[in-house]
DNA sequence: TAGGTTTGTTTCAAACTTGAACCAAGCCCC
DNA sequence: GGGGCTTGGTTCAAGTTTGAAACAAACCTA
């Protein structure tokens, strides 16, 4: 099959997404460094779990909803428990499984660096496009994240085996009432 | 001041943005890697090379289009360099500059690795947005880089004194036929 | 219920990125 | 024309990411 190339119009919108994209990640991270000590990853991590069920999810998971590889996310998990912001703890009815958990050492940086983190986004995103332009953009990104969801099913031959869909809750939350096993 | 939060549509668009610049990103690298041996980024140095006079830009140049940090450049290029795939020259106006020029080889390596990234790039994003998306896209986005170009000059009282602008172009075309110096 | 596969997670080495520090070469200006 | 500032690039250590390999628990299934 002959290439098919991108358009002129498909080139603009291509660069410009692209050089955007480090701009904003980078005035993330500076940001982040600079008043919390950490990269917008491990801050999202945080934020993740604050929203989380107990505060506290199961590893793959977390992964799942930020997007990123397990292994990438054993590491910045790892560094957040050695700076007390997260715990760890093993799942009780699948004992292959870690859970991590927001400590509140952790809720109280990450709310301290909320406004800052916000007042960024706003600066380098929000601030400058029209409401109908914040719609556009969920409408696009959502279908390029709906994209991905379909790949892994049938895909062009390419198979995606390191980046899963979400496992059993496991959350105490999400227990029923009777707890089984855990009976002495 | 307090924080202006982001609205509901606002956090929609964000998580829906984040994620999937992310699984972009990843399928990019991993398609590129798995084809040619590289990260997008360092693709990104390769197909900007090209499309510059003379196939030759200055560091400086290279890592203002690509909008990435210098240091991070001189290690790539370092890279390709090792692999064959640029050379560096110095810039004989201003002897404090160096040039990354493509080589024959790492043309006929972006050559044949183009068509195997556009298409990722179409099937991760442009096949699955209308027209009017991918225009709307280009707008969003072209926005959003402009929004960093005024705020170097005044800002939040934020500098980002490592994210320069251009500087002269010094390729042998740029050049006048008259040579100066270079006396003999 | 033993053996084989799948699933959840970590580990490891190699590659990459970051930011600060550094070195030269230009530039200014008295 | 010798300081002092700026600019173009690199270097270095510390931190992060990657992908493959390792492990262990859970899930078949004969």
């Amino acid at each position: 099959m002959t290439t098919r190339w991108l358009t002129p119009e498909e080139q603009r919108a291509w660069r410009a997404y692209i050089g955007a994209a480090h701009l904003v990640e980078d005035a993330l991270d500076r940001q982040l460094q600079q008043e919390a000590g950490m990269p917008h990853m491990y801050y999202s991590i945080l934020s993740t779990l604050s929203e989380a069920d107990e505060r506290r999810l199961r590893m793959t998971d977390l992964a799942e909803r930020l997007k990123i590889t397990r292994s990438r996310l054993t590491y910045a998990v790892s560094r957040l428990e050695k700076d007390g912001l997260v715990g760890r703890e093993t799942c009780r009815w699948d004992k292959r499984g870690s859970i991590a958990a927001l400590t509140d050492e952790g809720m109280a940086v990450l709310e301290s660096a909320a406004p800052g983190h916000v007042e960024t986004v706003r600066e380098v995103l929000f601030d400058r496009l029209s409401p109908a332009q914040v719609e556009q953009l969920e409408e696009i990104f959502s279908t390029v994240t709906e994209g991905f969801q379909g790949e892994e099913a049938h895909g062009t031959g390419d198979d995606v085996p390191w980046r899963r869909r979400s496992s059993k809750p496991c959350s105490s939350a999400a227990v029923p009432t009777d707890i089984p096993g855990e009976s002495g």
